[in-house]
DNA sequence: CTTGCGTATGCAAGCGATTACATTTAACTA
DNA sequence: TAGTTAAATGTAATCGCTTGCATACGCAAG
C-alpha cells in the first residue's frame, strides 16, 4: 500500500530508487555518458540488471525528439532483388548505429498509404522508398512530412527528390545488342503492366534499340505481374498470341524463372528453341536451370548509396534532388544462344499437343 | 516571437488551437470516439488536414501503455518458407488492426540479441520467434519481459511456452517411405549443422526410419548452411565423401535448389541418376527444374496459428504452454524416380572429369 | 579559511499523446 | 420556469525518458 502509483518498477524511477540516485543519473549511465562516477555507474547497472529493466524506446524517442530508425518501403520483399537491397541498406544502417523498420506493400497502394502513415507516425529519421506504386499525392504527403527520403527508381521524377536508379537504358541496350549479335530477330519483352515512368521507359528503350539495330526485326510487348507466377502467366499469353519469338526478354530475373517453367512445361527448350534473359542477376539466376543470362545490378551498392544519402556522413556527399545512376553489366549464362531460324516454338507446341509436325 | 515554445505546431496542441477546442477533444476525434459533436469533429479534422498533422505514435504508445504492434523475429527472411510465414502472420495481423515489425537475424545470435532488445524496448504486444538460434538465456530474458510469445519450432521445448511446430517426424517418414518404395537404398540427409533440438530430431527421425524400413540400407548425414549456396556446398561435400547416394534428402526446398545446381554442374541427372527431395513446398519448388518432390507445410496456417495464439480471439482458443502440431503432406513432382542400381554418380563424375568410364 | 573551479548529481520542465474526472451545455420533463 | 439528465467539452495528471540548469561536493590555490 506504500507505493500506490507505479506498481511496475521497471522504469527509470524504479532503477533510480533501487540504486539510490535520481533518474537523471540513471539516464546518463544508460546513455554512456562519461560524466558518471564509476561506483555510481556500477550501482545503477546492477539495479537495472536486477530489475531486468529495458528502456522504453517510445519514451526515449519522444523525449529526444528524434530517432535513429530508418524506414523502408518495399513493393515486393519476396522478389530477391528487393530483398537484397533491403539487406544491404540494413547492414549499412546497423554499421552506423541505425535501426530499420521495413514495410512490405505487396504492390497495393492501400498498404502503401497505411505504411507511409506508420512511418511518419513513428517519426523515422529517414525513409527509403523502393516502391513502384507511388502516386503524386503520396509524394506530396511525404515531402510535407519533412522526412528525408530517397527513392529507388521512382516513376515520376520530380525536382528536389533524391532518386537512386539504374541506367536501365544501358542495360537494355546491352541485352538487345547481345541478342542481335546472336542473330535474334523476333524478340518479346515481358514487363509489369504499369504505366509508371521507369517501366514504360524500359519498354520504350527495348523497342527503340531493336528498331535501331535491326530495322526489320519484330518486337512484341507483353504485360505481366511480378513474380514467378506472373512470369509463367505472361509466357503463356505470349505463346498463345501467335508471335513466335526467338528471344524472350524479361523485366527481371524473378519473372524469368516463371517463364522458364512454362517453356519447359510446353516442351520448348532453352536456349535451343528460344533464348531467355532476365534482369537484376539475383542469386537464383545462377541456380535455376538453365542458368539465366541477365544483367547484373549491384544491389549492395544501391543499398549503401540509399543509406548514404539518407544519413549524410561528412555533410558532404549528400546529393539532394539528384539522380544517382548505377551502371548495369551483362552476365552471360546458359539461357541464351544463337537464334534458330525455323519456327521452333510452333513445332514444339504442335508435337506437345499431339498434332502432326 | 509570440509563440515561444512549440514552434512546430504539428501536434495535438496545434490542431486543438486551430480548431478552437481542447486537446482532449482532438484526441477523441482522432480515435473515432462517437462522443464528439459532428460539427466539432469536422472542424478538428479540417484543422488536422490543414496542418498535415500525423499523430506521433511514440507518444500514443507511451500514453496508452500498450500497443497494437507485433514483433517477428526471423532467422532468414531470404528463405521463402520463412517469408511466407511472415506474410501470413502479417496479413492476419492487419486484418485485426495490428501492425507488425520484423527483424531478420541472419542466423546471427548477436543480431538476435539486439533484435530482442529492440522488441522489448518497443513494448510490442506480442512476439513471434521464428528463429533457430535461441538460447536459454535469451529465452529467460523474453519470459521475464512478460511479452506474450509464440515460438515456431523452437529448439528447447520448455514448459509454459507456446510452440507451433510441424510434425517433422511424420513428414520425414512419408518421404523415406516413398523413396523406399522406389527402391532407394543409399540415402543422404543434408541439414543445418545445428545441435539444436528440432534439427537433430530430424536427423534422428531420418536415421530411424531408414533403419526401420530397410535394415541394410545405408544412410549418410551432411551438415550444411541454409540457402542456395549452402545446398550447393553440401552437395559438393557429399559427392566428394565417396558415399554414392541413390537419393538426397534436403532439410528444406531452398537448400535443395542449391543441390540441384551442383548436380547439374557435375552432369548428374535428376532423377535418373539420383533422386532429390526437399521440404516445405515453397513456390520455387514448383518452378525449379526439375520440379521438386517435397513435403508441403501449410505456412499460411502456421502464420495464422501464431497470430491466433499471440492475440487470443474469444479469450478461448489460446493455448499457452502447448505444442501445436501441423501436419505435413507429401507432394511428388519430378525430382524423384526409381532408384538406379548402378553406381550412376561415380560414372558421371568420371566421364565429367575425363577419366575412363 | 575563503575562493574558485571542475566534477558528479539532482530538480524539474518538457516531449505528444490519452483518459479519469470535472464542468459546461443542451434537451427534456414536470 | 426550474429541475433532472444526458451529451459535449475541458482540465490536468500521467506515461517513461532526456536534458538544461542549479546545486553540492571535493580539492587545490590564494
Amino acid at each position: 500500500m506504500a507505493q500506490a502509483k507505479n506498481a511496475d518498477l521497471r522504469n527509470l524511477d524504479g532503477v533510480a530508487k533501487r540504486a539510490g540516485v535520481s533518474t537523471a543519473t540513471v539516464s546518463r549511465v544508460l546513455n554512456n555518458q562519461n560524466v558518471v562516477k564509476n561506483s555510481t555507474r556500477a550501482r545503477v547497472l546492477k539495479a537495472a540488471e536486477e530489475l531486468k529493466y529495458h528502456p522504453n524506446l517510445h519514451a526515449r524517442s519522444l523525449a529526444r525528439g528524434k530517432s535513429r530508425t530508418l524506414g523502408i518501403l518495399v513493393s515486393n520483399m519476396e522478389n530477391p532483388f528487393f530483398f537484397d537491397i533491403y539487406r544491404a541498406l540494413e547492414s549499412a544502417a546497423h554499421a552506423r548505429g541505425y535501426e530499420v523498420v521495413v514495410a512490405n506493400t505487396d504492390y497495393s497502394s492501400e498498404q502503401l498509404v497505411s505504411s507511409v502513415r506508420l512511418m511518419i507516425g513513428w517519426r523515422v529519421a529517414g525513409l527509403a522508398a523502393i516502391v513502384s506504386e507511388m502516386d503524386s499525392h503520396l509524394m506530396q504527403v511525404l515531402t510535407d512530412s519533412k522526412i528525408p527520403i530517397v527513392f529507388y527508381d521512382v516513376g515520376t521524377p520530380q525536382k528536389n527528390i533524391t532518386n537512386v536508379r539504374v541506367d536501365y537504358r544501358k542495360g537494355m541496350k546491352k541485352i538487345v545488342e547481345y541478342l542481335h549479335s546472336l542473330g535474334h530477330t523476333r524478340m518479346a519483352f515481358l514487363g509489369h503492366h504499369s504505366t509508371l515512368g521507369p517501366i514504360s521507359e524500359r519498354r520504350k528503350t527495348f523497342l527503340e534499340t531493336v528498331a535501331r539495330l535491326a530495322p526489320n526485326a519484330e518486337a512484341q510487348i507483353v504485360a505481366a505481374a511480378d513474380g514467378l507466377e506472373g512470369g509463367r502467366q505472361a509466357a503463356r499469353e505470349l505463346l498463345s498470341s501467335g508471335f513466335q519469338p526467338t528471344a524472350i526478354l524479361c523485366v527481371n530475373d524473378f519473372m524469368a524463372v516463371g517463364v522458364l517453367r512454362h517453356l519447359r512445361d510446353q516442351g520448348i527448350r532453352v536456349p535451343d528453341d528460344v533464348s531467355v534473359t532476365g534482369f537484376d542477376n539475383i542469386r537464383l539466376a545462377e541456380f535455376c536451370s538453365p542458368a539465366l543470362t541477365t544483367v547484373h545490378i549491384p544491389r549492395e551498392r544501391i543499398g549503401q548509396t540509399i543509406f548514404g544519402n539518407l544519413v549524410p556522413d561528412k555533410a558532404s556527399d549528400r546529393l539532394i534532388g539528384q539522380e544517382i545512376l548505377v551502371d548495369p553489366e551483362l552476365v552471360v549464362r546458359e539461357s541464351t544462344g544463337v537464334a534458330r531460324q525455323t519456327q521452333a516454338i510452333e513445332s514444339r507446341q504442335r508435337s506437345a499437343s499431339g498434332l502432326p509436325v
